[in-house]
RNA sequence: GCCCCUGUAGCUUAAUGGAUAGAGCGCUGGGCUUCGGACCCAGUAGUGCAAGUUCAACUCUUGCCAGGGGCACCA
């Protein structure tokens, strides 16, 4: 359907044209528009506005300019045009023909877990920065939206034939370090470092706050342990090793639960041996300015408070390393894009990186044409009292929440008669896949951008809206086509069959298996994974419903048999590539 | 104080300026004769307030109200 929505609007570009060339229309710039899905099916397939829009700089009503669009478009034959309709509003309705919608699912069908394939972005690269979580703390709630929206996004761009990089920038250096060591040293009290686990480093790190705030002094202490560690005072650096050690054993074993990788894994301290080389430039360049003792770059056309990229002890930045990172990754990649999954709260940084990458002018030198960065900033996870932050000790604990979400799916699985003589260690293993599904998907349907109050019981809200829910309706689906032996009637050639066969509201699911294509390309565009989220849902309550209304395998004619498989198997193959895009996972049973 | 983001049904939310604001949870009522009931059907209620722009506003502009985030040596 894709397909047919870019030639329409080839089509409707021509027309336009033509009518100016003839002198019926003067010569006015044509504006950006776009064919859309109506509202409802009533109106058609697709549905363009185009000349409400252009009543304006055409001088002309719009009902009379859709009638000499319509006229130019029906002397083009457009071969898969039933036919156009003019509203009164003078919207032009386009009604495709049934051989269309059975052409695309006889595409999913061959194209199978490829479909849609397209070709478009062959040699485009997309860098993404996501997960990214601090060394020495837990995994807390607020680094799994990162790790899920990012990875799901790198998943999309490569489905979409990018190459997709996507790199973890650790948290591995920094003033934090010196807090951590000095908290250890003082209040830590075991003999070696290795004894830790990582939450009692997280509490040594919440009490240097709270004691920090009674006595400001404890702040300095902090900072000269950092300034240690920066110059390299080898007892600082083997403790910090160790924590680092110990901080990527408990996040690796996150991602393997989470059945997450990221293709690089570069911690903020490999980008140290970079920074003499940044300071120079920026140097030559004449965007390092000096005050109080730190340097700076002051954003002169920006509103933007200065930033700091010396501390006036000398030790780097969170912004200096992280300009050599952007220079790291656009020497060593060349990237169209690059993409920041992080938080809202570091928007106005962001602000300032991108600008002073402008400044640079290192968006111009690196990739063929530019390189486009942007910060896709997700919401935070706010507990009831407000922002959920380490230093004052309100993390939620990943772990807690999957475990609490197993539990619950559990009880479920114990009730299904799929898992009656299932064994004990099975049906674990399959509550924990159905849990972190719904994990996922919870943190996946919504836009990226709006703020979540955390809460467990919609997290761990296993029906309705949710990822068992779209599991469940594959694990139907699957079943019927186990059953039907699908791979039987591969050749069968479905166009030949009469489409007629269906009923309206059958007919509507098919035309709505044939949006997908639309769909990641907006999904795309946007960054938002949700779009596609949104979709599966719809697409499965409404598969679910033909699954209730009509027989599938029982059905008794033998071309509507074959035609309502199809739509059967369209519907589960949809689900199966959209999950793999998503990070949800397939079950066989459920 | 300044800057940024967000206000849609009791709760969580969807809707490139487009036609009748779409769901899930909850609640009320109904459906195991069918291919898997973690399902389906029906009912319930909604755009914070006030102006403006537009043929058309949840969407754009301004003001107000409410919530969240940020604002130089944290990341």
């Amino acid at each position: 359907m894709e397909v047919q929505r870019q030639i329409l609007k080839e089509k409707i570009k021509e027309s336009i044209l033509e009518l100016q060339k003839e002198k019926i229309l003067s010569d006015f710039f044509i504006p950006n528009f776009d064919i859309n899905f109506p509202v409802f099916f009533q109106y058609g397939d697709f549905t363009s506005n185009i000349a409400i829009l252009l009543s304006k700089v055409a001088q002309k009503p719009p009902i009379g300019l859709a009638n000499l669009i319509l006229e130019k478009l029906n002397n083009k034959k457009i071969n898969f045009l039933e036919k156009i309709e003019i509203s009164p509003q003078g919207f032009l309705n386009f009604f495709l023909k049934k051989e269309v919608f059975l052409e695309e699912i006889n595409n999913i069908f061959k194209e199978k877990e490829r479909y849609p394939r397209i070709i478009l972005n062959k040699k485009k690269t997309i860098v993404i920065d996501y997960s990214s979580p601090n060394i020495a703390k837990s995994f807390g709630i607020g680094h799994l939206r990162s790790t899920i929206i990012g990875h799901a996004i790198y998943n999309l761009f490569k489905f979409l034939g990018y190459k997709s990089i996507g790199d973890n920038h650790l948290g591995d250096w920094g003033t934090q370090f010196g807090n951590l060591i000095f908290a250890i040293l003082k209040w830590g009290g075991k003999k070696n470092i290795k004894e830790y686990t990582i939450y009692e480093l997280e509490k040594l790190y919440v009490k240097f706050h709270k004691e920090a705030q009674k006595n400001p002094k404890i702040k300095e202490e902090g900072r000269k342990y950092f300034f240690k560690l920066e110059k390299r005072d080898e007892k600082i650096k083997q403790i910090w090793r160790e924590i680092v050690k110990l901080s990527l054993k408990e996040f690796n074993k996150i991602y393997k639960i989470l059945d997450i990788k990221i293709d690089f894994t570069i911690g903020e301290s490999f980008y140290l041996k970079f920074t003499k080389e940044i300071i120079k430039e920026l140097q030559e360049k004449g965007i390092l300015s000096k005050s109080e003792g730190a340097l700076i770059i002051k954003f002169k056309e920006k509103e933007f408070p200065p930033a700091i990229l010396v501390k006036s002890d000398g030790t780097s930045t969170y912004f200096l390393r992280d300009l050599a990172a952007i220079k790291y990754r656009l020497k060593k990649w060349k990237p169209d894009i690059i993409l920041y999954e992080v938080g809202a709260e570091q928007s106005l940084y962001m602000k300032q990186l991108f600008e002073a990458v402008k400044m640079l002018k290192w968006d111009k030198i690196y990739a063929k044409k530019e390189t486009y960065f942007f910060h896709l900033s997700h919401g935070l996870y706010l507990s009831k009292g407000g922002k959920i932050s380490t230093r004052q000790g309100t993390t939620i604990h990943l772990e807690k929440i999957l475990n609490k979400a197993i539990q619950e799916a559990k009880k479920i699985l114990s009730k299904s008669k799929a898992y009656k003589n299932a064994s004990e260690k099975i049906k674990e293993k399959v509550a924990k896949k159905i849990a972190i599904s719904a994990i996922k998907y919870n943190d996946l349907r919504e836009n990226p951008q709006n703020n979540i109050i955390f809460d467990l019981k919609k997290c761990l809200n296993l029906k309705g809206n949710s990822g068992p829910y779209l599991q469940y309706t594959l694990v139907r689906a699957n079943s019927v086509l186990k059953k039907a032996k699908i791979n039987r009637i591969n050749k069968i050639k479905i166009l030949s069959k009469n489409p007629n066969f269906l009923s309206e509201e059958e007919f509507y699911l098919l035309k709505e298996i044939c949006k997908f294509r639309t769909i990641l390309l907006k999904s795309q565009e946007k960054f938002s994974p949700n779009i596609i989220c949104n979709y599966i849902f719809n697409l499965s309550q409404k598969f679910n419903l033909f699954y209730e209304r009509y027989p599938i395998l029982n059905e008794k004619n033998d071309d509507l048999r074959k035609l309502r498989l199809l739509i059967t198997f369209s519907i589960a193959q949809i689900l199966k590539n959209s999950f793999k895009i998503l990070g949800l996972s397939v079950l066989e049973k459920m």
